[in-house]
DNA sequence: ATTTGACAAGAAAACGTTTTCTCGTTAAGC
DNA sequence: GCTTAACGAGAAAACGTTTTCTTGTCAAAT
């Protein structure tokens, strides 16, 4: 069972091992009947290149480290597929890292990721800035793309979902359906803010002024955190309607619902930031602004692959559109069961 | 920025690289006033040496491949924490592939890892055999760990939870709170023979004799086809209880339950084999057998670290115990909210 | 006092590729 | 018809480690 290498595959076709590597690599020009019994010797020995040898010599990696907060969340889930997808398209592999919201443990996936000489990094930031972690990585020469949460402060790619406009959608649409006390429960991450704004711009455009101090809220990103957040928010203030701004205070905002036995859409509505598979499973189908996931995944893997080609270029920010589910949680007619 | 190789740290420290190398891999004795200046230079250095270089000379890999059946399903994200945070203490890294219950997948997923040269791999068989794949695989000497499900007539280590047991624990809780027309839906794949034996298991058990024909059905791994099947069974048949064999089966019978106003528990009572991150949250809180998901993902990998250093030993089959979460959807008096 | 063995550490080989160098052949340009 | 450029393919170097081989020193044994 030796491992067969180029140097059997050469002695098979009666080549130089040289002239192997040409065919592999197809960057040069080989004759048409050396060609052919090189890939004939490689078929029939089942030659499979040596990937460290690949990567010792030509000192590039065919890897990529993927860096997300929370796998637990169905958001990054599909991010990873995203990924994945594309990756295994362009022939690469992905190291898959998980810091659950720690800059810590950021910092030492990145180390790792590093030492194992990935070609290229893509990573969702830990809520208290890793931009000193950035710059290193690109001191380092190493091409990065962050998602999801934009990074101040650091020239680099990044692809995320137009948050603004999402949450200004949201609200829209509950404004639209004659609400008027919304509260807004963002969690305490840097897509928060952002849509934070989107809030607050859609009670200006609807010509309602400023929101009220005490319907805007800031939450966990666990659901946890958030459910007492709803819980003292419903027993303390008159409100119609809800806006939570990312899943799990979505998660958090239906068990107090729940618990509390609030009649939805009647006596409160909700929207919510960021679908769920099983969204229409849950106690509360929510209506929903969906992120379109995957392709951010697939948009980012995109990325970095053009960024590992062209170091050079300027660093691109792509912001994906988002998209308004409606469920029956806010009694708008949608269709019925999507 | 030109890296820092072995060279510079044995230029540093005045030693050849031979003794750097013997301080890094701490194997063979080396008097402590070279090691000292060894250690010292490598950290003024910043030195991290270069894994492909190690993995081509020493041909042993750090990293593992995870093959998982669907990335999406929360019973397998926790599998992956698991694997992922023991790989991790273990100074190993992991390449993660999704089938998504493809046998075509699966083999070409083997084979990209492979070509990376892991030094082990973690797989959940698909469906349709993986038989072949994996023996292929032993023959290359690469070590395996099965996760899930099992594979007749292969010699392999195997670590799953005990279906049977669980699937008996589930249709038991039935039965003791009066239910006799219980159906059972079961997924077509491996996991759902096992767990169909423990339901006709619990009703011999009982004294009931054989359970009907007809209540013993098919669905799908994903939830749509599970759905239908639910709704088919309700329309036509008389049944007080459904056991769902899989997470995804109970969402579609959530689905159907939902969709024909059934009420639950009293016109039916349900339990569905694996517990949900959310299940609080769904539209029936629904008793559940939660496997130890985490644990089952750690055990794989301790049990492939130790093939890995111990090729010869015996298979082992690991069979994890589940356990019994009491929610609503049965009308058993269990926690209020867990 | 000489030989032998053990041991520590440097020198060199090896891992399996890609890349650079070199050389011989052929075609183009004057 | 001679020179030169272009090109195709083999030889050899290189990537950064680990491992084997070699050498020298020192202590123990004869």
């Amino acid at each position: 069972m030796a491992r067969v290498t180029i140097q059997d595959v050469a002695k098979r076709a009666t080549v130089s091992i040289s002239t192997v590597s040409r065919v592999l690599n197809n960057n040069d020009t080989v004759a048409e009947d050396l060609r052919e019994r090189v890939l004939q010797a490689i078929s029939e020995l089942g030659y499979e290149p040596d990937r460290a040898a690949q990567r010792l010599r030509s000192r590039k990696s065919d890897v990529l480290g993927l860096i997300v907060a929370d796998i637990q969340n169905p958001h990054f889930v599909s991010v990873i597929q995203g990924v994945q997808d594309a990756a295994y398209r362009n022939g690469m592999n992905i190291i898959l890292c998980d810091t659950d919201e720690s800059p810590g443990r950021f910092s030492e996936n990145v180390h790792v990721l590093q030492a194992e000489s990935v070609a290229g990094l893509i990573v969702v930031p830990t809520p208290s800035g890793n931009a000193d972690a950035l710059r290193s990585i690109q001191k380092d020469n190493v091409p990065v793309v962050v998602l999801d949460r934009a990074v101040d402060g650091v020239a680099i790619d990044t692809v995320m979902a137009d948050n603004t406009a999402g949450a200004q959608a949201a609200v829209k649409h509950l404004i639209d359906l004659g609400r008027r006390r919304i509260a807004g429960i963002f969690p305490d991450v840097q897509t928060g803010d952002e849509r934070r704004d989107g809030y607050v711009q859609a009670h200006l455009d609807a010509g309602l002024g400023q929101p009220a101090k005490e319907l805007i809220l800031t939450g966990s990103y666990r659901s946890k955190g958030s459910y007492e957040v709803a819980l003292n928010l419903f027993r303390n203030q008159d409100v119609d309607a809800v806006f939570t701004a990312t899943n799990f205070v979505t998660l958090g905002v239906i068990r107090a619902i729940r618990e509390l036995g609030i009649a939805v859409p009647q006596d409160i509505a909700l929207v919510g930031f960021d679908d769920m598979p099983w969204a229409d499973e849950l106690f509360i189908p929510y209506t929903a602004i969906a992120q379109p996931t995957y392709q951010i995944g697939q948009t980012a893997v995109e990325l970095l692959i053009d960024r590992i080609n062209n170091r050079d270029r300027a660093p691109r920010r792509v912001k994906m559109p988002v998209e308004l589910i409606i469920r029956a949680s806010c009694g708008a007619q949608g269709p019925p069961n999507s």
